[in-house]
DNA sequence: AAATGTGAAGTTGTTCACAGCT
DNA sequence: AGCTGTGAACAACTTCACATTT
């Protein structure tokens, strides 16, 4: 039996197509029309060549002799990563962290849009601008469902994150945002991005002791 | 000139050991002493031989036929990581963000002190339980310098990070967790982690479109 | 017998070198 | 002439296979 073929794009290129998407927008603000490799990667902190082939993973967008289009590059990232419409999330979990990432305006600015906070102990919280709702879990299947949410921003403690995610797989989510520090077990088909602040701060510490 | 050779151990493999801590600690908890690759592999998410060589990067700390004693392996990895002690930062950049992680108690669980929170319009703000002071930038140098502070977590506007990383560096930082979304340019022997939730988003968002 | 430690093989991701357009 | 697109070389990381130790 033959395994299947599908040319495999890094994960890692995928992430970097934000990096060029955020400098494309700075070079067009600045009235730029046309890049070239070597400049735009300079931008992202890449070397040309991984830029280049970064792009050719999904198709070619350049003209040889000159370089790229900025407006039509940022055009077909976002038609890429899928941040052309707004997309809808749902918070769970709204401990300390959950709470700050609620009054965190970054996630509108960038496309996507807090359809409901979730937590076992529902309140009324008042952020800094406006007072947010958070609903109790059992609103959570309703709500997945009429916004036909796929992404879930997963604050929970640990103790509860695995039980958590696999209701919102259940519900219909297929991508979480995981800031619990456990590796959730989930089928093949979900994502799941991981941010563990502490394992950053872990990380750094160990550098520090050059 | 030569190079200098240290055997680059994978930046990966050390974010894992953040990971084998965590779980080392629930076995521990749980009262278990001794623990085989196999068994600690799986709580972590990884292949047995990875674990193995993971840490076999740091030196020789199982049995064999045997496995590894958990408590050991905890205080090899806290003493690695540079944990054992508590670790001063300082958060600079106090908009809603930075807002967010002064309120996540999440830092002083696991191992570092918030010293100080800084930003261009110092103020009193009052957190969920206790009153922070945010101190004006002018008084950086001299908290970074009497405290030995040599972490920061940098959360300003895109527009200002690079210049108050530049300042940061100067006061003695070496290590920087930025959450700003720009790649900051610092000199080889100052870390940089970097953080960016919008990213993580649009990552996902990617994955949605299957 | 059981499980680690490790050189070698395999895999994945990055960079080079240059052919091919415009 | 200049700059992209890409197969091939290279480097980094992971996994295998097994010798080694308790």
């Amino acid at each position: 039996m033959k395994k299947v073929v599908r040319t495999e794009i890094p994960r890692k290129a995928i992430y970097r197509l934000s990096v060029y998407s955020r400098c494309l927008h700075r070079l067009e603000n600045n009235g730029i029309h046309t890049v070239s490799s070597e400049v735009l990667a300079k931008a992202a902190g890449v070397k040309p060549t991984q830029l280049r082939k970064d792009l050719t993973y999904f198709g070619q967008f350049g003209t040889r002799g000159l370089g790229y289009e900025v407006k039509q590059l940022i055009e077909m990232i976002s038609e890429l990563l899928g941040t052309k419409s707004l997309q809808p999330v749902v918070i769970v979990g709204i401990g300390n962290l959950g709470r700050a990432l609620l009054s965190y305006r970054g996630f509108e600015r960038e496309g996507f849009e807090v359809v409901g906070a979730f937590d076992v102990n529902p309140s009324q919280y008042l952020s800094s601008d406006s007072p947010i709702d958070v609903k109790a879990m059992d609103v959570l299947p309703k709500v997945i469902g009429e916004h036909v949410i796929k992404m879930a921003v997963l604050c929970v403690p640990p103790a509860a994150a695995q039980e958590v995610a696999n209701q919102l797989i259940e519900y219909g989510v297929v991508a979480i945002l995981n800031f619990a520090p456990i590796v959730l077990s989930v089928p093949d088909e979900i994502t799941v991005n991981n941010v563990n602040l502490a394992m950053e701060l872990e990380n750094l510490s160990y550098f520090i002791n050059e």
